[in-house]
DNA sequence: TCTGGGGTCCTAGGACCC
DNA sequence: TCTGGGGTCCTAGGACCC
């Protein structure tokens, strides 16, 4: 089947256990070893090497409930480096621009390119990027082409299933679409998750097939207009085009579960103020001011034999700002008026609601303007930025940080910290 | 002992306005 | 005997993604 008979040619490019691979290109000895990188606080498994699958390991499950194979295999666990794995993503997303001028960067170990009017043997480009992409990062992808982003990701998922594949599967090549699509269960779709593979199995839909099949109204009413894409989609019929630009956030959290639970409001207060610094930093980064902030916190809900306390209080600012000792003196306002004495408080968070860009509010009368404190913000963000992360930042983030995240097992920053660069003894 | 974090979109229902 | 109705905005909840 040829390429020119669709409108569309996409490309899904996705990193093989992207964290575990980070972490082999700098420490070659966990290479053909089972190796778990773990969630922040090292609670769930978020990425397995194929070993660690082969053994029994899954993906998003408490580590402790696997620690008898952890320790039967020695599977190495290791905190996460997110650190490491954003400059790792950014080389593999340079190296894939060299491929299409068209591309989306859909998530830290993704992107879709496009192929439209590509006049090669997509196949042949596709295993051409993939060895590219492994010299230049060290990193393995898989790479998945079709006439629609959820059948690329569908390909995708085929080539990454298929060792014989060789990490790249061309739907377009296919005879028989509907017969590949048979053999897909609905779950490992794009867009349907474990709530509505559930419905869909008890209504006797298994397959993307049967999925494409049914009828318009009926996915409708029962999966709303997200459902009726993906049917579409699986159709052949392109319903979601490449984003180019990444569109600014509606909305920016930061939140952590704590490394051990804490009681005083004075600890709570630190840690929020530090939530607040982050989510700060990022709305700055996109040039943007924001309205309201909503602040939690919880007790750990697992411990069924505590009592529990969840809260959350939405505070509205007086005008949108990006001046984060503003932002957390109204924060704590807010915190302290739900926090409750007498509770283990295992996670709190922040949250930033109605985020204008800031260049819509610059004609605005009633917003003060004040030049000095965004230099101020300015000069911090960039020492920040060169002399690392709170070299400069508000008393009320505190020194102790008694919540801080359990990291045991983490590896360095070997691409963006000279002190922490590789050495190589010959 | 130990259970992640950060986003998006859609829909229904209530408040409010004229 | 009694009845308005349509539009917009906001929010909470539920689904999904990585």
């Amino acid at each position: 089947m040829l390429s020119t008979q669709y409108n569309k040619v996409f490309a899904l490019v996705d990193c093989n256990h992207f964290y575990v691979s980070c972490e082999r290109v700098f420490n070659p000895k966990l290479l053909n070893k089972p190796v778990v990188v773990l969630s922040n606080n090292d609670g769930c498994t978020v990425s397995l090497s194929t070993e660690a699958k082969n053994i029994g390991l899954t993906r998003a499950v408490p580590i402790f409930e696997h620690k008898d194979l952890v320790k039967k295999y020695n599977v190495q666990t290791l905190s996460s480096n997110y650190t490491l794995y954003g400059d790792m993503s950014h080389r593999v997303m340079m190296t894939l621009k060299q491929f299409s001028p068209n591309i989306e960067i859909y998530s830290i170990d993704e992107a879709f390119l496009s192929f439209h009017g590509f006049k090669v043997n997509l196949t042949d480009y596709a295993k051409t990027i993939r060895d590219t992409v492994f010299q230049w990062t060290g990193i393995p992808v898989s790479i998945g082409i079709a006439p629609t982003k959820t059948l690329a990701k569908l390909a995708n998922h085929l080539a990454k299933k298929d060792p014989d594949n060789s990490g790249v599967y061309n739907l377009l090549e296919e005879r028989n679409i509907d017969t590949v699509l048979s053999h897909v269960e609905v779950r490992n779709l794009w867009g349907v998750g474990s709530r509505y593979s559930k419905m869909l199995n008890r209504e006797g839909i298994y397959t993307a097939y049967d999925l494409k099949s049914v009828d318009d109204q009926w996915i409708r009413k029962k999966m709303t207009v997200m459902g009726l894409r993906t049917a579409y989609e699986l159709r052949g019929l392109s319903c979601i085009d490449l984003e180019h630009a990444p569109s600014p956030r509606k909305s920016i959290v930061c939140s952590r579960s704590f490394g051990k639970s804490i009681e005083s409001l004075r600890d709570l207060r630190e840690a929020v103020s530090n939530f607040v610094t982050r989510a700060s930093e990022k709305l700055r980064s996109q040039d943007s001011l924001v309205s309201s902030v909503s602040v939690f916190l919880e007790t750990n809900s697992f411990k069924v034999n505590e009592p529990q306390y969840n809260n959350s209080i939405t505070t509205p600012l007086p005008k949108p700002t990006s001046y984060t000792p503003e932002i957390i003196s109204h924060t704590l306002k807010g915190l302290d008026r739900i926090y409750k004495s007498g509770y283990r408080y295992k996670k709190a968070g922040v949250l930033f609601l109605g985020i204008i860009p800031n260049k819509d509010i610059q004609l605005d009368f009633f917003i003060e303007h004040n030049p000095r404190k965004n230099a101020l913000m300015k000069a911090v963000d960039c020492i920040n930025e060169q002399f690392g992360s709170d070299t400069i930042r508000c008393l009320s983030s505190g020194f102790k940080h008694k919540w801080k995240m359990n990291q045991n097992n983490v590896s360095q920053r070997y691409t963006t910290r000279w002190t922490e660069i590789l050495t190589v003894k010959i």
